[in-house]
DNA sequence: TAGAATTTGTTCGTATGTATG
DNA sequence: CCATACATACGAACAAATTCT
């Protein structure tokens, strides 16, 4: 590499990088060189390097994580907490193209929290759904859903065919449902969900647990979802 | 210790344990004994304590870490999201006592998210305001806020005094302010965060960004927070 | 699961060029 | 011309966190 007089070699090493990161070369959520590769690369002292990075941190642009490396900040979706927002509105209103992925489900008996949320007796049996959330294939979310299996029996077949729960719950005659609360926390992701999410153990997901209610205000979905913290933010108004 | 029949020996365990922790014995956030530890005093297998253990931890009494041992969960504050709502009254709702306890302030010129976000230009001078939130001595979340440092000079000392951002706009002609909107994303702490906290470094936190008008709709705070996930969940309503 | 290797973070020290008064 | 301050750049050593073997 050879440096142009007038500008400092850091500053155009960060020009090279980003312009590098623009290009595709280093895509999101990947892993940027290591410092020493860097500079090999631009036959620089590792503390000039080091500069340029401590730059593209400031503005947000990689993320750097002691004794793993730096990655590529991905883009960062808004995502709105109200009564009546969709996953599929929210992404296709980004220009993204979302996707419900089943993963997997089971009718099992409502343990005290399910039973609660759900305002049915301890024991009732539930059906537990399990899926993942993704914008242009990149999962942002997994979903764990509770609905009561009495009266959504046949609902997980529906579900896998339009892959929205939203049109799945219309063919069981409802049409329109609302959220009620929503509880936030965040948490280190299991490594079952770490995997589904494929993001590292390390990096924390945000977890909400919600209640969707049907127009007489009777319960018919306890959700926990867990969302990707470095893809996903959420919004309250 | 002596086993009384008809009950399983790892439900006995379980129950002193759960006795113990009410006792204050292992008290809330703390560390239990090891595994080991726990079968030298209760002269049993490793597998009947981590049978005990794990109905703890299915309850939530208790928090496993792989490598680190077994922490007593602590209470967590329901802190609810909305324009209107105030730290102490949240907390002295709970029936805990509120304290927001300052640390360190300095004025300094904005950066691109601090002047968007109070809708300054550039450069212009800011208050940054870090102060750690705290209920019944329990740091619960630092804060950190930034202000007009031209509108608000010398409020630092109010804040100071009275220990109340609320209070410390009062004497600024604020009587009343509302949230606009709230991103809520979570990662992992900073060390100062974290000591701040008196937290682990890998335990993450929900970290939130707020923006306060006045009545007219001027911004007057941007704040950002960082709660402690194990001790603060957000409810969304 | 214990230690080695890898990778980033921090702190010394040295030298150079530039702007300022 | 000199003194000072400041940003840049390089070198070496060690600390801390993570990953590999």
């Amino acid at each position: 590499m050879d440096w142009e007089p007038g500008l400092s070699i850091w500053k155009q090493i960060e020009k090279q990088l980003l312009s590098d990161i623009a290009d595709g070369v280093f895509a999101p959520g990947y892993k940027m060189p290591t410092e020493m590769e860097l500079v090999r690369r631009f036959g620089v002292n590792r503390h000039t390097v080091r500069r340029a990075m401590a730059a593209l941190v400031d503005t947000n642009v990689v993320r750097v994580e002691q004794g793993r490396g730096a990655f590529v900040q991905e883009p960062i979706l808004d995502y709105p907490l109200g009564a009546k927002t969709r996953f599929s509105q929210i992404v296709s209103g980004r220009h993204r193209l979302p996707d419900k992925r089943f993963v997997s489900s089971e009718v099992l008996k409502a343990n005290a929290l399910v039973a609660q949320c759900l305002d049915v007796k301890l024991g009732t049996r539930v059906i537990e759904l399990f899926s993942v959330s993704e914008a242009d294939g990149v999962p942002l979310a997994v979903a764990t859903s509770y609905l009561p299996a009495a009266r959504f029996d046949g609902i997980v077949e529906i579900f896998i065919q339009t892959k929205s729960l939203t049109e799945a719950l219309k063919r069981f005659g409802i049409d329109d449902y609302t959220r009620k609360t929503t509880r936030i926390s965040a948490a280190l992701p299991s490594s079952r969900v770490a995997s589904l999410l494929k993001q590292a153990k390390n990096r924390p997901v945000i977890s909400t647990e919600s209640i969707d209610v049907d127009s007489a205000g009777v319960p018919i979905e306890f959700g926990v979802t867990a969302f990707s913290s470095d893809r996903v933010q959420l919004i309250v108004e």
